[in-house]
DNA sequence: ATAAAAGAGGACTATTTTAGTCCTATTTGA
DNA sequence: TCAAATAGGACTAAAATAGTCCTCTTTTAT
């Protein structure tokens, strides 16, 4: 449930390894090198991450990538629409659709709402807290009661 | 995207049609009449709802479901765990094993704390928050900063 | 007793998504 | 002008999801 795909997490990883916004260019294959990942896979992600303007490119000899701004500056919503699209938690609120069950659907829109509230709460993080693999745990505040969230092992 | 199935989707819908736990017990059929499902799909969902114990069923004739305890005692968390399995936010904080890529995963399980973090709040959201339709907005904070999120349109 | 109504459980198929690979074109620097 | 790169997209393979169906057991009413 709830899961991102493996790409996204593919993604996630080299995004942490790329230079920073002005440093010089990292070729796909180093990146690749880097990352442990398959360079066809590599470099399929780092065409949707460029497309989606989280990476700059060069291109030709000495080409490469690097960020295209800060690590800060990157959430963890924008990593997720750029490789998965702005897909929401459920179909019909993904397409803000009429589905057939629209006259029978109490339910409605509340999964919708969860999905809009997790959403907000992604784009609260950023790529330098990816990075920091043991960073300070977050927290979630949900219809004020307070829930803090402990390490796992 | 972060997407539950769309059978998890139906699931819900399912759970906020069926009687109260005291009440009389409905059909699998007269739950798919209602709901607008196919009654394969229904007898399917009601099947694993009450293999989690969200759901009391009675077999034979006059036999059917209801709830099993209260709708406000049964979370979101729960009925995504009984339709999807408690499968994590990506494939190795799934399985907590070691990947591939463990030595050079810097990223590691940032995700999996952000997966931690949405699951805990999704124990606070029950089904009678999910049957109202227009519900107060749920607020999630996350590491200090309040978010509010405002109703779609 | 027995038949009918209902759920339990699981096997199976089809569909859809996701992942991964590869080919061709374009750009750039030496 | 050649080689090193990225851009773009087509294609295949694998896996997850959805949906259907069959058989067995339980319960109630006749």
């Amino acid at each position: 449930m709830l899961r991102i795909s493996r790409l996204t997490d593919y993604g996630t990883l080299v995004l942490a390894h790329l230079p920073a916004r002005e440093a010089e260019l990292m070729s796909a294959a180093e990146v690749a090198a880097a990352t442990g990942i398959n360079l066809p896979t590599v470099s399929k992600l780092l065409k949707s991450l460029t497309k989606a303007k989280l990476v700059a490119s060069g291109r030709g000899a000495q080409g490469g990538y690097r960020l295209a701004r800060d690590a800060a500056r990157i959430s963890a919503a924008e990593i997720i629409d750029a490789l998965e699209g702005p897909v929401s938690i459920t179909e019909c609120s993904a397409t803000d659709s009429h589905c057939d069950l629209e006259s029978v659907c109490s339910v409605g829109n509340a999964w919708q709402r969860i999905n809009v509230a997790i959403r907000r709460a992604l784009q609260e993080i950023n790529l330098t807290e990816l990075q920091r693999a043991r960073a300070p745990v977050p927290r979630f505040e949900l219809a004020g009661t307070p829930i803090h969230v402990e390490r796992k092992g």
